[in-house]
DNA sequence: AATAATTTTTAGATTTGTCTAAATATTTAG
DNA sequence: CTAAATATTTAGACAAATCTAAAAATTATT
């Protein structure tokens, strides 16, 4: 399916931020997208039509699995096309976002695939954030522990180390579990506790035990 | 200064058409960017005020010259994405106009600059036709049609000036490409059609229209 | 030259994506 | 728990680029 390059500016904000901040409000993507918050609920609107984001009025939104395929479409060409303005044509790092922000809306799929083999299929763009392959998968970096996951930063819980029914039991507590999308607000140095934040409920604090426990990917 | 796509289209248009047709009418520009006569008239007047044409109500009209200069820095940039796309891709050069028309309107100047040096500053597209250097000059290739071409002499095809899908149809049925080597043998005075002799096969007859669209050097 | 055919322009409408201002809903704080 | 603050949506408008139908101008034909 086709989409105009305001609806892919759209979703790719969304799906960026979705990764970012636990809840996606109008406010946030507008500044996001540079446009009035009015104008997003339009949008949002249209793009609900288009199957690609769930919304109902009132409430926070998100990404449909259609719309996250074509989120990565999107931002396999962007970081493609990054990787080969850096790579073959010397530009910097920090130069390519803007032009990349262009070519990233041209539709030709063979194109993709060509210049996706011309630069020997990377993996990482040059800002060292993953490129997703033709089928959507990115290279996950490895999971790591509440201990070593950055701060402020979503991750999703993808293991538990011990397996034991007291562990369990806690996890049943604070309703975590495979596929839990947290973040660390906070490290305590005293107690090596931290301090997560989970969608619709108020900052939790778990022991380093614990913590050293669950592994997340970001 | 910078152009909607759609504008830049019409100037690209415009060039195209005063290069082969001495008037350039409204009913010609609406065919050539696929659109209404009437839109045509509208978006002459958009471009007039833009001092792109000089236009007068019902009086056919011309590009300026910065017009001119808009237009060929438009040319630079789809030729040398075309030999971009041949040249490193790997793509045939039937199937990039296109991907081209799409890559024509990415505005970065610093992208066009470092491209043209990392092709070799190329001065011909794949289709034999000239690429505009980066002060908008080109170089011309004494290459003349099938019509103008003397007759039992080799020549190679250097250009094929209408790129529609129908043509480009007919010259992959008889396997004419640019660098094909052929030879006229006769022109009938009848209908103008002539018959070409090409290495390793019979001899074939193409009509006048076919004839006039196929440029050879020799 | 008068009329017919064609071309061009005008007038009014449509779509997309945006805006402002006002209304409404939700969240936060006293 | 209200009230204030904030967020979201609605309503109405606009610019860009297009369209159709009709009017006006030009060109061609008899």
């Amino acid at each position: 399916m086709k989409f105009t390059e305001a609806e892919e500016n759209y979703i790719k904000s969304i799906y960026h931020l979705q990764i970012t901040h636990e809840k996606v409000s109008a406010t946030l993507l507008s500044a996001a997208v540079n446009t009035r918050a009015a104008s997003v609920t339009d949008m949002l609107k249209k793009l609900q039509l288009k199957k690609l984001v769930n919304y109902k009025p009132y409430q926070s939104f998100t990404l449909t699995d259609k719309g996250v395929k074509t989120a990565l479409e999107i931002i396999r060409k962007h970081r493609l096309w990054e990787f080969f303005l850096v790579s073959k044509l010397g530009f910097n790092w920090d130069e390519v976002h803007d032009i990349a922000e262009e070519l990233e809306h041209i539709s030709s799929k063979e194109l993709i695939t060509r210049l996706d083999n011309y630069l020997g299929n990377p993996s990482f763009d040059p800002h060292g954030d993953p490129i997703p392959d033709k089928n959507g998968r990115i290279k996950q970096l490895k999971q790591k522990n509440l201990i070593e996951t950055p701060l402020k930063k979503m991750a999703t819980v993808s293991s538990i180390r011990d397996q034991s029914n007291e562990m369990l039991e806690l996890l049943k507590h604070y309703n975590i579990s495979i596929g839990t999308r947290l973040r660390i607000n906070k490290r305590f140095e005293f107690d090596g506790s931290v301090e997560i934040k989970m969608e619709k409920v108020p900052a939790a604090i778990l022991s380093e035990q614990v913590a050293k426990n669950i592994f997340c990917t970001i």
